[in-house]
DNA sequence: GATGAATGAGCCTTCATTCAT
DNA sequence: AATGAATGAAGGCTCATTCAT
């Protein structure tokens, strides 16, 4: 078999291992049950070696949840910039993004992680805020009002309630996480059936 | 003189009495960092006592989350068996019972707490499915039906989706124990924006 | 054998046995390398009793080393009181409680772990200086000045530097716990010599 | 460009400059608080560099407690050769050599080091009495039999105690180490009192 | 020789659980 | 039944030492 001690590595790829070992095991298990040693082991080096690259468990936990949100902020923005997307458009597209790059990814158990550990991890808790849940919030208000004023929302006063829209969103990371397996959902419906009650049909040749 | 030891009470009384810590702890810290003892010290017995009523610590944390749900769906069932409530009253009446129930509650950190402990007990996310979100939902597409056949609902394809009226309550849950301290939200609008969107408006002149 | 598990005790006893297993491995091996383990072994209890009376190693070692002084500097005190007692046989008395308190006892390791880890534990040095150097040289002081004015000391000054009625009993102290096992050192000898040198002959007759 | 990696040097070099390192942190913190890693750093070098010269922290202990003495010992040999000078100026030299070479330099936490971890290295407290204690003390008992034959000394006996002249030199380290903080001790002071104690006046008129 | 990432034994401390009283 | 002192398995973290580069 391969020999495995002492193989040194491109540390900045130790550090992905690392992220990626407690990544599968907190989501697994959640902070309190999953231990070093294991993250350490799934991660292919010893125990002392995690500690080379994050000074302490919390420290681990705190960066793999802090890091893994951004990738996905970037690309909303864009859709508010362009103007010409409709917005009905815009938002489901923010739906299919959700879903092709957390949902139907590793990523959803993360978000499941925070909502969990949240109230441990002041810290997160108000970064997941302030970084994801505020802009995401902001730019869907954005486009809410957009549809509201070319008229194209069943009930504009929507357009102050951009939380009505992230809802689905949760659902589906919840059912998703926990319930899946007693029962299926399927979210392409879920998103489209909101999407079509939020929305007016379009008329067709108005 | 005063004997204040071996303290004899009601068992169904101690029982809850350790119930009761046991869910102030858990909601706020969650199951790993709840110390059998903390739960004994603010049930206001020794620690060994916990044990004569529970086996251990996970049959408590099972035991409560289980018991706690109960008297919730008693009250929904009622909803749908008076076929003279309107379908929107009784969403309502439901949006109602879920903010004085659950929300404005200690309760509220129940559901955060199955999310947070649920694929660590798998028999406890079993049973919230089967007990609460599957007759849950089943009140609900009943209701919803009911509102489409009678031509309330803006699009009636969301009978079939009940999950889309949970996932309000859920947002409100999830807000409340994580993000009401960064940003406050109206749950009383959230749930009336989501009504309004949900149904037709009375036609005034009918 | 004895049947050992879960035996019940004292907690006064209880405390003591730990102290005086933590004294012997202190002792002989210092703070840093005597385990918490060793302690509980060598007390006849468990590992996790020890944390029952006392919140953490160092601690433990506080209380220990604060622990010992106080029943010899009661003795001491008495010394000053009696001013009929001549200065000369004071100090020997000193000397002699010197040696049966301490340099006979186990308790002059303590001194020596005092010194060897006082830096670590300003805490402690600090009590000691305050509690029983401070206290031992005032004494000592008295004691000088007393024989000073009664024109005993061969050299007057002495009055005023204590410490050197200090030193022989602490060089009695290290090579006792350091080189006794190589070269003997007849302490009576030692203090005697000193007593001699410092005090002038009583004149016979005069 | 700056090449710093790989820094040779001359091994007897690196070797002094790894002791001075070890000797500042062993001095300050003790052995077992002293992390190699830290003295590699100190020395200016990788951690592994220390292996290179030493095969393990013991041996650096040993090394390094055992090496620093010497250079005391060669300078107080001279004292007892000149026999022309008279004794009570010679011990004041010893004294005043001390304070030099020990009291005044970071060597003065040499001897609380010995004390310290004495009992740990059997060793190294083996090798101090048989080098130095042993060697200072025969150096002492000449001069001190050459006093008294001259007449010289109030207390003749002292002569077969020379451990009483070394006992204000061991509590001037022991002062300067732990209390100095707390109470200033004059330590030229201390010797000369000292000294007046021991040695009759010079016979002003003879 | 020199480096420093990697290793893993070891130790402090916590806490669920037990059981003598 | 109730108590809480006692137990000991478990886990986070450190650091002396090794070794591939």
């Amino acid at each position: 078999m391969a020999a495995k001690k002492r193989e040194k590595r491109d540390p900045q790829q130790r550090k992905a291992d690392i992220l990626g070992a407690a990544f599968a095991l907190f989501a697994e298990r959640g902070f309190a049950a999953t231990r070093m040693e294991d993250v350490a082991i799934r991660a292919g080096i010893a125990k002392g070696t995690v500690y080379l690259h994050f000074p302490d468990k919390e420290a681990l936990f705190i960066e793999l949840v802090s890091g893994i949100a951004s990738p996905i902020l970037s690309q909303i923005d864009g859709l508010v910039q362009n103007e010409a997307i409709p917005p009905r458009l815009a938002v489901s597209i923010f739906y299919a993004l959700f879903r092709r790059e957390v949902l139907e990814t590793e990523r959803r158990h993360l978000l499941r992680l925070v909502l969990a550990e949240g109230p441990m991890f002041p810290g997160v808790t108000e970064f997941y805020h302030r970084e994801i849940i505020s802009k995401g919030l902001g730019v869907l208000r954005i486009l809410l009002h957009r549809a509201a004023r070319r008229g194209e929302l069943r009930n504009p006063a929507v357009a102050e309630m951009p939380q009505l829209v992230i809802a689905p969103a949760l659902m589906s990371i919840i059912w998703s996480t926990l319930f899946e397996r007693y029962e299926h959902l399927d979210t392409q419906k879920l998103f489209d059936t909101f999407l079509d009650t939020l929305f007016l049909p379009e008329r067709a040749a108005q």
